[in-house]
DNA sequence: GGAAATCTGTAACATTGGTTACAAATCAGC
DNA sequence: GCTGATTTGTAACCAATGTTACAGATTTCC
């Protein structure tokens, strides 16, 4: 059981000690799946009746259209679960399709098991709780994110938040093609909208380099 | 405490007995709100810090973009909740405006009560883990249809949803300038849209009034 | 039944973003 | 440092949707 080892890092079991932890697993039933690269995981639309946590490697979730486009949506890496919001409700069907990224171990709770062990700790209880209504604000911002903003709006946000310390400042760690990709547009017009930005003096863009000269002005982009 | 009456019939109280909900509510502080047609409960943005029931009336929940545009999420009436899924998580701010349609009463119960009830009884437990589930299921529909779909491919959604008894008729129940809302779209888009599918020979459109008359066609712009 | 308000149809034009294509720049591995 | 692969910059053109405006139709209210 060095699972537990992994698990009590994991948001879930956060505040239940490694010995309790062992306990609790041995009183519910569960398993441990395994999964190869680019194996798919869950179809988008599948029925939600365990809960799953990653005991190794990562996986994303992808919404996909019927044309097969892809939105990417997160990756999901060791000892976080999956599709916590989509356990219990009315609708039990995944919304996403997930795919293995490496080699992966999942740890498969049936719901059962879950609500057994949400009596028989708390402390399970309320973290499960939590996890969920993250889930919900992360979508929810998310929802926010891509009904609002223009392009423009998008990247303003993006560039504001990049730039946390507010040095004005900024490495970009993706590509364009992952930005774009991110953001649900396609890259040339990512490129064009990165190159108006720079153009009209709100910020300098050179290769993954961005400088903001003039925050207001980025700002105003928000929300359009 | 004639609320209580009302109160029985809310998903968060399924499943506990009149007497039951009575023992309950002496056990825990709460507090009773009245609002005006048109005021603003809370704004996006607020602390949610409680849970909020509408006891009478009804209340409309829109986010907004810093222009002042507005994309219509929902109405909440009698005995349902508010953001049950931003009471918990890490980030308890409302994602959207509330603003009372009507003359309303809302039930105010402070986190730590919700917690509380939660402890006392089981099914309070188990009715709030499905009521977010259901929300974040909500919100996470809402995002599919807003991040993939065009125009058309939403409007078809929306018209094959609308004839569940596949009958090919609809009767719209909302004015074109609702749904344009609903769609996040300006209300002439929607208008040219339903008159090409018209042209298209699609649907036949006569005011409120819209009969399918190729099914496969409307079909296959789902996800277009 | 008539006036005022709301809703609908439609047109012209502007804007945004998608698509395709290609060349220049950069990077990775040797 | 060279070579092939990836990434970036950019342009021309297309499609979808927004914006504004106005006239006709419908509903609501007295």
């Amino acid at each position: 059981m060095e699972k537990v080892k992994l698990l009590v890092q994991s948001t879930l079991f956060r505040n239940i000690e490694e010995g309790e932890l062992y306990a609790l697993f041995e009183k519910v039933h569960y398993q441990v799946r395994s999964y190869l690269p680019g194996e798919v995981v869950v179809y988008s639309g599948d029925e939600c009746n365990e809960l799953q946590i990653v005991l190794m490697g990562s996986v994303r979730g992808e919404m996909m259209d019927m044309a097969g486009r892809v939105l990417k949506i997160e990756d999901i890496g060791v000892s976080r679960p999956l599709a916590v919001a989509f356990l219990f409700g009315q609708n039990n069907r995944y919304p996403v399709t997930v795919t293995a990224n490496d080699q992966v171990r999942l740890m498969v709770l049936p719901r059962a098991s879950v609500i057994q062990m949400m009596q028989l700790n708390v402390s399970f209880l309320t973290n499960f709780m939590n996890d969920v209504s993250n889930r919900a604000q992360f979508i929810s911002g998310k929802l926010k994110f891509l009904s609002f903003q223009s392009l423009k709006g998008k990247l303003a946000h993006y560039l504001l938040e990049q730039d946390q310390q507010g040095q004005g400042r900024i490495v970009l760690s993706k590509t364009q093609e992952q930005l774009a990709d991110l953001f649900g547009v396609a890259r040339p017009s990512l490129g064009r909208v990165l190159r108006d930005l720079h153009n009209e003096g709100v910020i300098s863009a050179t290769g993954k380099h961005i400088v903001i000269k003039d925050r207001a002005a980025l700002q105003s982009y928000l929300g359009k």
